[in-house]
DNA sequence: TAGATTGTTAATCGATTAACAATC
DNA sequence: TAGATTGTTAATCGATTAACAATC
Protein backbone atom coordinates (compact mmCIF):
# COMPACT_ATOMS: atom_id res chain seq x y z
CA UNK A 1 0.00 0.00 0.00
CA UNK A 2 2.39 2.85 1.13
CA UNK A 3 5.39 3.19 -1.70
CA UNK A 4 7.62 5.89 -1.32
CA UNK A 5 8.36 7.58 -3.88
CA UNK A 6 12.18 7.82 -4.31
CA UNK A 7 13.39 10.64 -6.04
CA UNK A 8 14.66 10.09 -9.82
CA UNK A 9 17.90 11.43 -9.14
CA UNK A 10 18.82 8.86 -6.44
CA UNK A 11 17.69 6.02 -8.77
CA UNK A 12 19.64 7.45 -11.80
CA UNK A 13 22.96 7.03 -9.06
CA UNK A 14 22.23 3.67 -8.11
CA UNK A 15 23.62 1.85 -11.13
CA UNK A 16 26.67 3.85 -10.82
CA UNK A 17 26.99 2.92 -7.46
CA UNK A 18 26.41 -1.01 -8.60
CA UNK A 19 29.02 -0.82 -11.32
CA UNK A 20 31.62 0.42 -8.83
CA UNK A 21 30.98 -2.08 -6.40
CA UNK A 22 31.23 -5.07 -9.22
CA UNK A 23 34.30 -3.36 -10.18
CA UNK A 24 35.70 -3.63 -6.57
CA UNK A 25 34.24 -7.52 -5.93
CA UNK A 26 36.57 -8.10 -9.62
CA UNK A 27 39.24 -6.67 -7.58
CA UNK A 28 39.19 -9.34 -4.74
CA UNK A 29 37.21 -6.65 -2.21
CA UNK A 30 34.94 -7.82 0.00
CA UNK A 31 34.03 -4.57 2.56
CA UNK A 32 34.08 -1.02 1.57
CA UNK A 33 32.70 3.05 3.19
CA UNK A 34 30.81 5.33 1.97
CA UNK A 35 33.81 7.07 1.96
CA UNK A 36 35.76 4.94 0.00
CA UNK A 37 32.98 4.77 -2.26
CA UNK A 38 32.42 8.66 -2.62
CA UNK A 39 36.04 9.30 -3.82
CA UNK A 40 36.32 6.48 -6.34
CA UNK A 41 33.13 8.33 -7.39
CA UNK A 42 33.46 11.45 -6.86
CA UNK A 43 30.52 11.83 -4.68
CA UNK A 44 30.07 13.03 -0.78
CA UNK A 45 30.13 9.78 1.82
CA UNK A 46 27.05 11.35 2.98
CA UNK A 47 24.99 11.14 0.02
CA UNK A 48 26.01 8.15 -1.07
CA UNK A 49 24.64 6.56 2.71
CA UNK A 50 22.10 9.27 2.17
CA UNK A 51 21.02 7.53 -1.13
CA UNK A 52 20.95 3.57 0.29
CA UNK A 53 19.22 4.75 3.39
CA UNK A 54 15.90 5.37 0.64
CA UNK A 55 16.14 1.86 0.13
CA UNK A 56 16.96 0.25 3.86
CA UNK A 57 20.14 -0.45 5.90
CA UNK A 58 22.75 -2.15 4.03
CA UNK A 59 25.58 -1.61 6.62
CA UNK A 60 27.65 -2.24 9.49
CA UNK A 61 28.73 0.54 11.74
CA UNK A 62 32.55 0.69 12.42
CA UNK A 63 32.91 -1.74 9.47
CA UNK A 64 31.37 -0.60 6.63
CA UNK A 65 29.27 -2.37 3.56
CA UNK A 66 29.76 -5.97 2.34
CA UNK A 67 30.49 -5.48 -1.35
CA UNK A 68 28.96 -8.14 -2.73
CA UNK A 69 25.68 -8.02 -0.15
CA UNK A 70 25.50 -4.34 -1.24
CA UNK A 71 25.74 -5.28 -4.96
CA UNK A 72 23.32 -7.83 -4.54
CA UNK A 73 20.70 -5.75 -2.63
CA UNK A 74 21.33 -2.76 -5.39
CA UNK A 75 20.63 -5.49 -8.55
CA UNK A 76 17.22 -6.63 -6.41
CA UNK A 77 16.53 -2.78 -6.37
CA UNK A 78 17.06 -2.12 -10.06
CA UNK A 79 15.52 -5.34 -10.97
CA UNK A 80 18.88 -6.54 -12.37
CA UNK A 81 19.45 -9.55 -10.59
CA UNK A 82 17.63 -11.40 -13.46
CA UNK A 83 18.43 -11.38 -17.45
CA UNK A 84 16.32 -8.37 -19.87
CA UNK A 85 15.96 -9.23 -23.49
CA UNK A 86 16.04 -6.50 -26.13
CA UNK A 87 15.24 -6.33 -29.22
CA UNK A 88 17.79 -3.59 -31.32
CA UNK A 89 16.05 -2.09 -34.18
CA UNK A 90 18.40 -0.64 -37.02
CA UNK A 91 21.28 -2.79 -37.74
CA UNK A 92 23.86 0.20 -38.85
CA UNK A 93 26.96 0.97 -37.52
CA UNK A 94 25.42 1.67 -34.22
CA UNK A 95 23.12 -1.23 -33.90
CA UNK A 96 25.53 -3.29 -35.14
CA UNK A 97 28.15 -2.83 -32.57
CA UNK A 98 24.92 -2.73 -29.82
CA UNK A 99 24.31 -6.19 -30.87
CA UNK A 100 27.48 -7.89 -30.48
CA UNK A 101 28.52 -6.02 -27.56
CA UNK A 102 30.15 -8.81 -24.89
CA UNK A 103 29.24 -6.18 -22.00
CA UNK A 104 25.71 -6.55 -21.50
CA UNK A 105 25.38 -10.52 -20.43
CA UNK A 106 26.68 -10.22 -17.04
CA UNK A 107 24.93 -6.66 -16.08
CA UNK A 108 21.33 -7.81 -16.60
CA UNK A 109 20.92 -7.24 -20.17
CA UNK A 110 20.91 -9.56 -23.17
CA UNK A 111 19.90 -8.79 -27.08
CA UNK A 112 17.98 -11.15 -28.62
CA UNK A 113 16.90 -9.64 -32.33
CA UNK A 114 17.87 -7.26 -34.32
CA UNK A 115 15.76 -5.41 -37.07
CA UNK A 116 16.30 -3.64 -39.75
CA UNK A 117 13.68 -2.53 -43.21
CA UNK A 118 17.12 -2.29 -45.78
CA UNK A 119 16.20 -5.35 -47.86
CA UNK A 120 20.14 -5.57 -48.40
CA UNK A 121 20.52 -5.97 -44.99
CA UNK A 122 17.61 -8.18 -43.94
CA UNK A 123 18.77 -11.97 -43.75
CA UNK A 124 22.83 -10.53 -43.36
CA UNK A 125 23.87 -11.77 -39.95
CA UNK A 126 25.08 -9.31 -37.15
CA UNK A 127 26.76 -11.58 -34.50
CA UNK A 128 24.85 -14.04 -33.68
CA UNK A 129 21.79 -12.62 -34.97
CA UNK A 130 20.36 -12.81 -38.77
CA UNK A 131 18.80 -9.24 -39.40
CA UNK A 132 15.19 -9.19 -39.07
CA UNK A 133 12.63 -7.32 -41.45
CA UNK A 134 11.16 -4.06 -39.25
CA UNK A 135 7.82 -4.92 -40.59
CA UNK A 136 7.56 -8.11 -38.29
CA UNK A 137 8.62 -5.69 -35.45
CA UNK A 138 5.44 -5.97 -34.11
CA UNK A 139 4.83 -9.85 -33.71
CA UNK A 140 7.95 -10.65 -33.01
CA UNK A 141 8.04 -8.39 -30.33
CA UNK A 142 4.61 -9.32 -28.86
CA UNK A 143 5.32 -12.98 -29.33
CA UNK A 144 8.19 -12.94 -26.79
CA UNK A 145 7.02 -10.55 -24.56
CA UNK A 146 9.81 -8.49 -24.10
CA UNK A 147 9.47 -4.70 -22.50
CA UNK A 148 13.06 -3.60 -23.56
CA UNK A 149 14.11 -2.04 -26.65
CA UNK A 150 16.87 0.18 -28.24
CA UNK A 151 16.73 2.57 -31.11
CA UNK A 152 19.52 2.85 -33.36
CA UNK A 153 17.82 4.43 -36.74
CA UNK A 154 18.28 7.81 -38.34
CA UNK A 155 16.50 10.45 -36.27
CA UNK A 156 13.61 10.74 -39.21
CA UNK A 157 12.44 7.32 -38.17
CA UNK A 158 13.08 7.13 -34.76
CA UNK A 159 9.23 8.43 -33.18
CA UNK A 160 7.65 6.18 -35.60
CA UNK A 161 9.81 3.29 -34.45
CA UNK A 162 9.13 3.77 -31.14
CA UNK A 163 5.38 4.41 -31.67
CA UNK A 164 5.26 0.75 -32.98
CA UNK A 165 7.55 -0.40 -30.28
CA UNK A 166 5.24 0.94 -27.63
CA UNK A 167 2.06 -0.82 -29.54
CA UNK A 168 4.36 -3.80 -29.71
CA UNK A 169 4.54 -3.56 -25.63
CA UNK A 170 7.94 -2.19 -25.21
CA UNK A 171 7.91 -0.06 -21.86
CA UNK A 172 11.51 0.91 -21.81
CA UNK A 173 13.60 2.83 -25.00
CA UNK A 174 16.92 3.38 -24.90
CA UNK A 175 17.29 5.82 -27.79
CA UNK A 176 20.78 6.45 -29.88
CA UNK A 177 19.12 9.20 -32.24
CA UNK A 178 19.68 12.38 -31.73
CA UNK A 179 15.91 13.27 -31.41
CA UNK A 180 13.65 14.07 -28.10
CA UNK A 181 11.23 11.05 -28.13
CA UNK A 182 7.19 11.51 -27.21
CA UNK A 183 5.86 8.07 -25.51
CA UNK A 184 2.94 7.55 -23.42
CA UNK A 185 3.02 7.61 -19.45
CA UNK A 186 4.48 4.37 -18.30
CA UNK A 187 7.12 4.03 -20.91
CA UNK A 188 11.14 5.50 -20.11
CA UNK A 189 13.05 6.51 -22.70
CA UNK A 190 17.07 7.05 -21.83
CA UNK A 191 18.83 9.12 -24.51
CA UNK A 192 22.54 8.56 -25.57
CA UNK A 193 24.12 11.00 -27.99
CA UNK A 194 27.92 11.18 -28.09
CA UNK A 195 27.71 14.87 -29.50
CA UNK A 196 25.76 16.05 -26.47
CA UNK A 197 28.37 15.25 -24.43
CA UNK A 198 30.80 16.35 -26.48
CA UNK A 199 29.25 19.52 -26.24
CA UNK A 200 28.79 19.98 -22.84
CA UNK A 201 32.55 20.02 -22.46
CA UNK A 202 33.83 22.22 -25.09
CA UNK A 203 31.94 24.75 -23.18
CA UNK A 204 34.95 24.51 -20.55
CA UNK A 205 37.56 24.42 -23.01
CA UNK B 1 37.98 40.13 -14.89
CA UNK B 2 34.14 39.32 -14.03
CA UNK B 3 33.72 35.75 -14.98
CA UNK B 4 30.16 34.84 -14.33
CA UNK B 5 30.42 31.12 -13.26
CA UNK B 6 27.68 29.45 -14.63
CA UNK B 7 25.90 26.03 -12.75
CA UNK B 8 27.12 23.05 -14.92
CA UNK B 9 23.60 21.56 -15.08
CA UNK B 10 22.68 24.52 -17.06
CA UNK B 11 25.40 24.35 -19.21
CA UNK B 12 24.09 20.48 -19.52
CA UNK B 13 21.01 21.50 -21.01
CA UNK B 14 22.57 23.83 -23.50
CA UNK B 15 23.44 21.16 -26.19
CA UNK B 16 19.57 19.65 -25.76
CA UNK B 17 18.19 23.06 -26.28
CA UNK B 18 20.98 23.37 -29.69
CA UNK B 19 19.72 19.68 -30.86
CA UNK B 20 16.26 21.02 -30.95
CA UNK B 21 16.55 24.75 -32.17
CA UNK B 22 18.41 22.49 -35.40
CA UNK B 23 15.75 20.35 -35.73
CA UNK B 24 13.24 23.00 -36.25
CA UNK B 25 15.29 24.57 -38.04
CA UNK B 26 15.42 21.61 -40.59
CA UNK B 27 11.96 21.60 -40.25
CA UNK B 28 12.00 24.83 -41.89
CA UNK B 29 10.65 26.62 -38.81
CA UNK B 30 11.86 30.06 -38.27
CA UNK B 31 10.61 31.36 -35.15
CA UNK B 32 9.80 29.24 -31.72
CA UNK B 33 8.91 30.07 -28.36
CA UNK B 34 9.75 28.91 -24.73
CA UNK B 35 6.73 27.02 -23.97
CA UNK B 36 6.76 25.36 -27.52
CA UNK B 37 10.85 23.95 -26.66
CA UNK B 38 9.29 23.27 -23.46
CA UNK B 39 6.82 20.95 -24.79
CA UNK B 40 9.36 19.29 -27.19
CA UNK B 41 11.91 18.71 -24.46
CA UNK B 42 9.16 18.19 -21.47
CA UNK B 43 11.04 21.18 -19.67
CA UNK B 44 9.30 24.07 -18.08
CA UNK B 45 9.07 26.93 -20.34
CA UNK B 46 9.95 29.35 -17.10
CA UNK B 47 13.39 27.01 -17.14
CA UNK B 48 14.34 27.82 -20.49
CA UNK B 49 13.75 31.04 -20.19
CA UNK B 50 16.11 31.03 -16.97
CA UNK B 51 18.99 29.23 -18.71
CA UNK B 52 19.07 31.39 -21.84
CA UNK B 53 19.19 34.59 -19.58
CA UNK B 54 22.31 33.61 -17.96
CA UNK B 55 24.52 33.91 -20.99
CA UNK B 56 22.23 36.91 -22.29
CA UNK B 57 18.69 38.31 -23.86
CA UNK B 58 18.28 36.36 -27.22
CA UNK B 59 14.45 36.91 -27.56
CA UNK B 60 11.82 39.57 -28.59
CA UNK B 61 9.00 40.27 -26.42
CA UNK B 62 5.71 39.08 -27.77
CA UNK B 63 7.29 36.88 -30.83
CA UNK B 64 10.03 34.68 -28.99
CA UNK B 65 12.81 33.65 -29.98
CA UNK B 66 14.18 33.17 -33.99
CA UNK B 67 15.50 29.75 -34.24
CA UNK B 68 18.37 30.25 -36.35
CA UNK B 69 19.86 33.75 -34.64
CA UNK B 70 19.53 31.38 -30.74
CA UNK B 71 21.30 28.36 -32.69
CA UNK B 72 23.97 30.45 -33.62
CA UNK B 73 24.45 31.74 -30.20
CA UNK B 74 24.60 28.87 -28.28
CA UNK B 75 26.61 27.29 -30.80
CA UNK B 76 28.94 30.04 -29.95
CA UNK B 77 28.63 29.63 -25.90
CA UNK B 78 29.34 26.35 -26.26
CA UNK B 79 32.37 26.70 -28.72
CA UNK B 80 31.18 24.67 -31.80
CA UNK B 81 30.61 26.93 -33.90
CA UNK B 82 33.85 25.50 -35.20
CA UNK B 83 35.03 22.22 -35.75
CA UNK B 84 36.82 20.24 -32.71
CA UNK B 85 38.87 17.48 -34.02
CA UNK B 86 39.13 14.14 -32.01
CA UNK B 87 41.28 10.80 -31.77
CA UNK B 88 39.64 7.62 -31.37
CA UNK B 89 41.19 4.86 -28.96
CA UNK B 90 40.43 1.71 -29.31
CA UNK B 91 39.09 -0.08 -33.11
CA UNK B 92 36.56 -2.62 -31.42
CA UNK B 93 33.17 -2.76 -32.35
CA UNK B 94 32.02 0.55 -30.37
CA UNK B 95 35.01 2.80 -31.39
CA UNK B 96 35.04 1.66 -35.46
CA UNK B 97 30.87 2.56 -35.24
CA UNK B 98 32.17 6.29 -33.58
CA UNK B 99 34.60 6.58 -35.83
CA UNK B 100 32.08 6.06 -38.69
CA UNK B 101 29.78 7.76 -37.89
CA UNK B 102 28.19 10.50 -40.09
CA UNK B 103 25.87 12.61 -37.16
CA UNK B 104 29.27 14.38 -35.93
CA UNK B 105 30.36 16.58 -38.63
CA UNK B 106 28.02 19.39 -38.32
CA UNK B 107 27.78 19.14 -34.99
CA UNK B 108 30.87 20.83 -34.05
CA UNK B 109 33.50 17.18 -34.39
CA UNK B 110 35.24 15.27 -36.35
CA UNK B 111 37.29 11.91 -35.78
CA UNK B 112 40.60 12.56 -37.78
CA UNK B 113 42.60 9.31 -36.12
CA UNK B 114 42.00 5.97 -34.75
CA UNK B 115 44.28 4.10 -32.46
CA UNK B 116 44.64 0.36 -31.48
CA UNK B 117 47.08 -2.06 -29.60
CA UNK B 118 46.29 -5.45 -31.26
CA UNK B 119 48.94 -6.19 -34.14
CA UNK B 120 46.13 -7.67 -36.15
CA UNK B 121 43.63 -4.00 -36.77
CA UNK B 122 46.59 -1.92 -37.13
CA UNK B 123 47.48 -1.03 -40.07
CA UNK B 124 43.60 -2.11 -41.38
CA UNK B 125 41.24 0.48 -42.44
CA UNK B 126 37.86 1.58 -40.41
CA UNK B 127 35.82 3.84 -42.38
CA UNK B 128 37.74 6.31 -43.97
CA UNK B 129 40.93 6.13 -41.33
CA UNK B 130 43.99 3.36 -40.87
CA UNK B 131 44.40 2.03 -37.92
CA UNK B 132 47.40 3.29 -35.73
CA UNK B 133 49.45 1.91 -33.13
CA UNK B 134 48.44 2.81 -29.90
CA UNK B 135 52.24 2.73 -29.12
CA UNK B 136 52.35 6.43 -31.14
CA UNK B 137 49.20 8.08 -29.40
CA UNK B 138 51.16 10.70 -27.80
CA UNK B 139 53.33 11.38 -30.41
CA UNK B 140 50.78 11.94 -32.79
CA UNK B 141 48.54 13.46 -30.59
CA UNK B 142 50.62 16.32 -29.84
CA UNK B 143 51.83 17.04 -33.36
CA UNK B 144 48.15 17.76 -34.00
CA UNK B 145 47.55 19.63 -30.92
CA UNK B 146 43.62 18.29 -30.75
CA UNK B 147 42.43 18.47 -26.99
CA UNK B 148 39.25 15.78 -27.30
CA UNK B 149 39.32 12.26 -27.39
CA UNK B 150 37.15 8.72 -27.26
CA UNK B 151 38.03 5.82 -25.16
CA UNK B 152 36.25 2.58 -26.64
CA UNK B 153 39.29 0.17 -25.05
CA UNK B 154 38.28 -2.29 -22.66
CA UNK B 155 37.42 -0.74 -18.94
CA UNK B 156 41.10 -2.93 -18.10
CA UNK B 157 42.98 -0.60 -19.76
CA UNK B 158 40.73 3.12 -19.80
CA UNK B 159 42.58 4.63 -16.96
CA UNK B 160 46.02 3.89 -18.45
CA UNK B 161 45.14 4.89 -21.84
CA UNK B 162 43.45 7.93 -20.16
CA UNK B 163 46.62 9.12 -18.35
CA UNK B 164 48.51 9.33 -22.00
CA UNK B 165 45.93 11.08 -23.62
CA UNK B 166 46.18 13.74 -20.50
CA UNK B 167 50.50 13.89 -20.92
CA UNK B 168 49.56 14.65 -25.13
CA UNK B 169 47.64 17.55 -24.19
CA UNK B 170 43.66 16.29 -24.45
CA UNK B 171 41.55 18.43 -22.63
CA UNK B 172 38.44 16.32 -22.78
CA UNK B 173 37.43 12.92 -22.93
CA UNK B 174 34.46 11.13 -23.61
CA UNK B 175 34.63 7.29 -22.14
CA UNK B 176 32.71 4.45 -23.56
CA UNK B 177 34.33 2.03 -20.82
CA UNK B 178 32.04 1.45 -18.18
CA UNK B 179 34.85 3.02 -15.29
CA UNK B 180 34.91 6.01 -13.28
CA UNK B 181 38.25 7.79 -14.66
CA UNK B 182 40.49 10.11 -12.45
CA UNK B 183 41.85 12.57 -14.01
CA UNK B 184 43.77 16.05 -13.10
CA UNK B 185 41.97 19.37 -12.35
CA UNK B 186 41.27 20.92 -15.96
CA UNK B 187 40.61 17.88 -17.80
CA UNK B 188 37.03 16.39 -18.57
CA UNK B 189 35.39 13.83 -18.92
CA UNK B 190 31.83 12.71 -19.92
CA UNK B 191 30.62 9.12 -19.40
CA UNK B 192 28.25 6.68 -22.34
CA UNK B 193 27.47 3.62 -20.44
CA UNK B 194 24.21 1.76 -22.43
CA UNK B 195 23.75 -0.24 -19.08
CA UNK B 196 23.73 2.89 -17.03
CA UNK B 197 20.53 3.57 -18.90
CA UNK B 198 19.20 0.77 -18.71
CA UNK B 199 19.29 -0.16 -15.30
CA UNK B 200 17.75 3.62 -14.61
CA UNK B 201 14.81 2.39 -16.05
CA UNK B 202 13.96 -1.24 -15.19
CA UNK B 203 13.68 -0.12 -11.38
CA UNK B 204 10.29 1.05 -13.42
CA UNK B 205 9.34 -1.59 -14.58
C1' DT C 1 -4.02 48.84 -30.11
C1' DA C 2 -4.45 44.09 -28.00
C1' DG C 3 -2.21 39.88 -27.47
C1' DA C 4 1.79 37.42 -26.74
C1' DT C 5 5.99 36.43 -24.75
C1' DT C 6 10.23 37.83 -22.86
C1' DG C 7 13.62 38.51 -18.84
C1' DT C 8 13.68 38.75 -14.00
C1' DT C 9 12.30 38.73 -9.17
C1' DA C 10 10.59 36.45 -5.24
C1' DA C 11 8.68 32.20 -3.43
C1' DT C 12 8.84 27.44 -3.32
C1' DC C 13 10.65 23.27 -3.57
C1' DG C 14 14.15 19.73 -3.43
C1' DA C 15 18.87 18.11 -2.93
C1' DT C 16 23.23 18.17 -0.57
C1' DT C 17 26.06 18.59 3.35
C1' DA C 18 27.42 18.68 8.14
C1' DA C 19 27.12 16.80 12.40
C1' DC C 20 26.40 13.29 15.72
C1' DA C 21 24.20 9.63 18.50
C1' DA C 22 24.11 4.79 17.96
C1' DT C 23 26.68 0.79 17.70
C1' DC C 24 29.57 -2.69 15.47
C1' DT D 1 37.64 -1.07 25.15
C1' DA D 2 38.73 2.48 21.46
C1' DG D 3 38.18 3.51 16.79
C1' DA D 4 35.49 3.55 12.89
C1' DT D 5 31.51 4.13 10.33
C1' DT D 6 26.71 3.81 9.85
C1' DG D 7 21.85 5.91 9.44
C1' DT D 8 19.49 10.03 10.33
C1' DT D 9 18.37 14.77 11.65
C1' DA D 10 18.72 19.56 10.99
C1' DA D 11 20.96 23.23 8.43
C1' DT D 12 22.47 24.84 4.21
C1' DC D 13 22.60 25.37 -0.33
C1' DG D 14 20.95 25.44 -5.02
C1' DA D 15 17.48 24.71 -8.55
C1' DT D 16 12.82 25.20 -10.19
C1' DT D 17 8.54 27.48 -10.56
C1' DA D 18 5.19 31.14 -10.44
C1' DA D 19 4.11 35.60 -11.33
C1' DC D 20 4.39 39.92 -13.59
C1' DA D 21 6.17 44.35 -15.38
C1' DA D 22 8.19 45.53 -19.64
C1' DT D 23 7.67 45.69 -24.36
C1' DC D 24 7.57 43.86 -29.08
Amino acid sequence: MEEKIIPDIIVGRMPIYLRALQRMAEEGRHTTSSQELGERLGISAAQIRKDLSQFGEFGKQGSGYSIQFLAEQISKILKVNRVWDMAVVGAGDIGSAVARYQGFANRGFNVIMIFDNDPEKIGMSVGPFIIQDSATLETAIQQTGIQVAMISVPSSEAQTVADRLVKAGIKAILNYAPISLNVPEGVYVQYIDPVIHLQRMTYYL
